[in-house]
DNA sequence: CCTCTTCATCAATCCGTCTAATGGACGGAC
DNA sequence: GTCCGTCCATTAGACGGATTGATGAAGAGG
């Protein structure tokens, strides 16, 4: 049976070490930002774990024992390899963001800006994981996450990015083909994308076009905007999109929204990241450039 | 310029390095001995300040995130060296010790008995000083020293080992020469060893002989208790001499010690450490064999 | 469904560590 | 020699980090 002893309080050695090091105790004491009183004590305790001395005390100077010179080479080699381990997971720690997102919000709003934070922070690989539902950041390793909600994730930070509204679009040439889009009762006229989405029937409520049997009208489903987009830029139909996600498309004109109108659906998309590490650089990092990108693109 | 980053603090990496090494908070609590909670506290201390989590919560169990793999085997090897240098040298301190005697007591009471100390402590390897002074012990490699003296050293511990008393001795055949030793006075009759030694004065006045002059006896002066008994079991004269020193000659009576007057000289021979290690293996070992031997050669 | 195990959290406590002041020892300057 | 500056040791006292014990939440397994 083979008991292992106790290791002796690491402080002290720690405190050994640099006096070791700068052969005084004022010194290291300095190095270490503590009294020389604290230095002294620490080493007598080491010493008396030890169980003998680790210093000779001349005048004017200290010098290792024997003891002493066998244990300091391997305590400062410890904690060269402690400390370079630390700065290298520190390191990586700050060198990879994961983020975690859903593929409608990475595909029409993230892709097409996250070459600009990669800009604004290259020592920053970013790894782009889209999953369908909110990670639990304790049991993956995600640092910060992109969801749909209404932002009131306990334990969570979350910041609200767009609104989740939509409204009518189709391209300009499709709108040319039944002589414009004039007022909502126009677009039933045309092929909706999807007509079967509730997005279709809570819009055309609001803007109060009695619109029956939606899902039955033949139609393409895709559920996803960003399919939908490129089908309604292409003149195959009218999309209910969110404009957040088009901005692009209408201000170049490839897409038109015919009316002000936007519902919305009481959720939004969020940035979310654990409270507890809101103050991690990389988070913060992201979080001051998506806020600052959303905001630029709101203007 | 090139900051060094502080270190995090020391117990939460070693508390870390249990639990990476464990996969398992509980288990790592159980081998440091402490509670769960404050094994959980530790590793968020940790997390805080490396800036990312070290562990992935899954149910019933743990698994080391990528900053945390990263960290954890330098860590550990770390931890190895160190406390393999932390055993080495108490190993070292344990095993070799170093007395610092005066020439007298070593030669004429040591040297023949320290073999039983060896062989009752066979991992001690024992290096055996002689110099005149008493050493400081903080300033010299010095685990404990035998001196003469009156006990009364600040900071050490003392202990007694025999009476610096001396009295006449002499070969039996030098005795015979003279039709045997009767009283005192026969001695004045002999050569005197070293007839300068104040111990000679000392002694004749305890005996209430008149013993002018002895300084300016011819004799020789040596010094030295070893030569003088050496001399005068060769029967070239009476020596003055310690009878604790010649144990074995007055035993197989190379020497006789014709009366019992003993005189001393108000100080012995002490075995000195300091305080502070009276509980240090080595030294009580020794001390507890040297008070053995005593006790067994008085008895 | 209940139980057991695991980790997280909280408030209260304890003890290790540090500080400030002081003293002793020594070396160097004058 | 005497004074001064530097160094380490020691002490009492205060602070704060570490630890505890209880409790909660989540999940696995019977």
């Amino acid at each position: 049976m083979h008991k292992t002893l106790p290791l002796p309080p690491l402080t002290a050695i720690r405190v050994f070490e640099a006096v070791a090091r700068h052969g005084s105790f004022t010194k290291a004491a300095t190095e270490l930002g503590m009294t020389q009183a604290a230095v002294s004590y620490q080493i007598k305790v080491l010493e008396d774990r030890v169980g003998a001395p680790l210093f000779l005390r001349r005048p004017r100077q200290i010098a290792l024992t024997e003891v002493g010179q066998r244990l300091a080479p391997a305590v400062t080699q410890a904690f060269e390899q402690l400390s370079e381990a630390y700065v290298t997971a520190r390191g990586g720690a700050q060198g990879t963001l994961v983020i975690s997102t859903i593929a409608t919000f990475a595909s029409n709003w993230l892709a097409r800006r996250l070459g600009s934070f990669q800009i604004a922070h290259p020592s920053l690989a970013v790894r782009l994981q889209t999953e369908p539902h909110l990670v639990d950041f304790s049991r993956e390793e995600v640092d910060i996450g992109i969801r749909s909600g209404r932002g009131d994730w306990p334990g969570l930070a979350a910041h609200r990015l767009i609104n989740a509204d939509f409204t009518p679009m189709l391209s300009p040439s499709l709108a040319a083909s039944i002589g414009g889009v004039k007022e909502p009762a126009d677009l039933l006229r045309l092929p909706l994308l999807d007509p079967g989405d509730p997005w279709w029937a809570k819009w055309f409520a609001a803007a109060n076009v009695p619109a029956e049997g939606l899902s039955s009208r033949p139609g393409a489903s895709m559920g996803a905007q960003a399919y939908e987009g490129n089908a309604a830029t292409a003149g195959q139909g009218v999309a209910i999109l969110t404009p957040a996600f088009f901005a692009a498309e209408l201000a170049d004109g490839r897409l038109v929204q015919p009316f002000d109108l936007l519902c919305n659906d009481e959720h939004a998309y969020w940035l979310v990241y654990p409270e507890t590490r809101r103050n991690s650089p990389k988070i913060s990092a992201f979080r001051q450039w998506i806020l600052g990108e959303i905001t630029a693109s709101s203007r």
